[in-house]
DNA sequence: CACTTTTCCTGACCCAGATCAAGATCCGCA
DNA sequence: TGCGGATCTTGATCTGGGTCAGGAAAAGTG
């Protein structure tokens, strides 16, 4: 998640012709949306300036629902926060993909998003996402669709955590950014943490202590290099079949 | 979840009215859309007959999708299953609730929905769906809050299951399950749990004789009262205490 | 009804991973 | 360029919950 990897068009400010140049179209809310109506989807949706910091929030647990938002670059995490304060990490956003879904039922965000290195967003206001997506079969479908998605990647996860073992759990989270760097267009290989390991830890359920030791036993095991934030993957395949028990999560793009 | 749940009117075999009439349209699709749209609905639902019985498949990991179900009487737990064959429990649905949103993105269910007890449910073509939600607005909302409801619940349950100790996560259930109890009109402190203790350790992650030592703990310390499948809570306050913890997982319906 | 099968409970033991402790390395900043 | 606080690594020890084993109670089944 290297501040590399930048999405969309940053230059452009304003809307206008926004979604239909940008790279990330294929992941993101316009895919099957032809190019007419990407226009139209374009235009509620706002460039939010400057990007955000690392550590900066761009929501907090709590704040009124108003808008969903898509990476453009760089990346975020999503963390709830318990009543003692502390923080446990729910989720890694990577450039094209939609936070905030889960704000919807309540009116209000369960999570904080945390940007995880500099960050730009799209910010697209809710309410005229849902007009709009009654207007465009296409985009419901595609709406409809990443939610579906969501659900799916959280119970593959839910599975990981209730059963896996951790060498298990740290493989399947390899394969799985190394999957999402692939789309978008990066060296599927060579990976740039823009978490910490504590944040690893949260996710994957397991000490920060752990994840050191794994990313040190991998590394031996000769599946990967590590070097701090950088690791490169050697062996993908085995690192897959390390992961491979649970079948219907192999074939899964988000963990 | 005894078989005395009957949410609809399951006398009615044809659509007609039948969501207008039925006692559960308050937690299901039909909430927020007025009364002609209702009848629109029912138009695309159809009661699937007979029931299911117990251990029956509604549907299997990896077919087609072409309806979601939402259970009217009885209950059903979802699975997904490993290349080893073995099972892991990834939800238990009760009456009004939504089965099946985890399989629009990939056009296959990726788990298996199996009745834990006779089970009647309303079967809703998607294709239908999706279309009439366009149409209808208070259908299109109601559809998104139900999938963000599912993957904030999910969400709760990776962290439940990523830190929580075991205590915990089963109190959590009872809390979550005496909650969905007391919506559907049942007294919320007699539940008759429709789920084996293997499922319940699979969903919580942990082994059976762990659940089997909790419920005998929680029943020493007075919380609650166990015979079997029955489980009667004595002190509810003391039950949401311990899964107090998470602040965020509190308020929540569903776990 | 007895007789099998399944489900559940409880105790004894063990292990993966947590926790505790101590350095090492990196990074931001003056 | 060097100082101070994160962040990361590695080792030693501990423990919650898994696993194994045996028996009891239900629930099917002929």
């Amino acid at each position: 998640m290297s501040e590399a990897i930048e999405g969309g068009c940053a230059h452009t400010e304003n809307a206008g012709l926004a979604c239909r140049v940008c790279s990330l179209h294929r992941l993101c809310l316009p895919l099957g949306i032809d190019k007419d109506d990407l226009d139209r989807l374009a235009s509620i949706v706002s460039r939010r300036r400057p990007p955000l910091k690392r550590g900066e929030y761009l929501f907090h647990a709590g704040d009124p629902f108003k808008a969903v938002y898509v990476i453009r670059a760089g990346s975020v995490k999503t963390v709830t926060v318990s009543r003692e304060g502390d923080e446990h990490v729910t989720g890694f956003y990577l450039p094209g993909e939609l936070i905030g879904l889960d704000a919807i039922a309540s009116g209000r965000h369960p999570c904080a998003a945390k940007a995880l290195e500099s960050t730009a967003v799209c910010e697209i206001g809710y309410a005229e996402l849902e007009t709009l997506s009654r207007k465009i079969p296409g985009l419901q479908r595609q709406l409809l669709r990443l939610m579906s998605c969501e659900i799916r990647h959280d119970r593959n996860m839910m599975v990981l955590l209730g059963g896996m073992p951790a060498e298990e759990r740290l493989a399947a989270l390899l394969v799985n950014l190394s999957d999402r760097f692939r789309q978008r267009g990066f060296p599927a290989n060579d990976i740039r943490l823009s978490m910490s390991r504590y944040d690893i830890g949260s996710y994957l359920g397991l000490a920060v202590e752990t994840i050191s030791r794994l990313f040190s036993r991998l590394q031996g095991e000769g599946l990967i290099t590590v070097q701090r934030k950088h690791v490169h993957i050697r062996d993908i395949d085995a690192l897959c079949r390390l992961v491979a028990a649970p079948l219907s999560v192999v074939d899964e793009r988000r963990i």
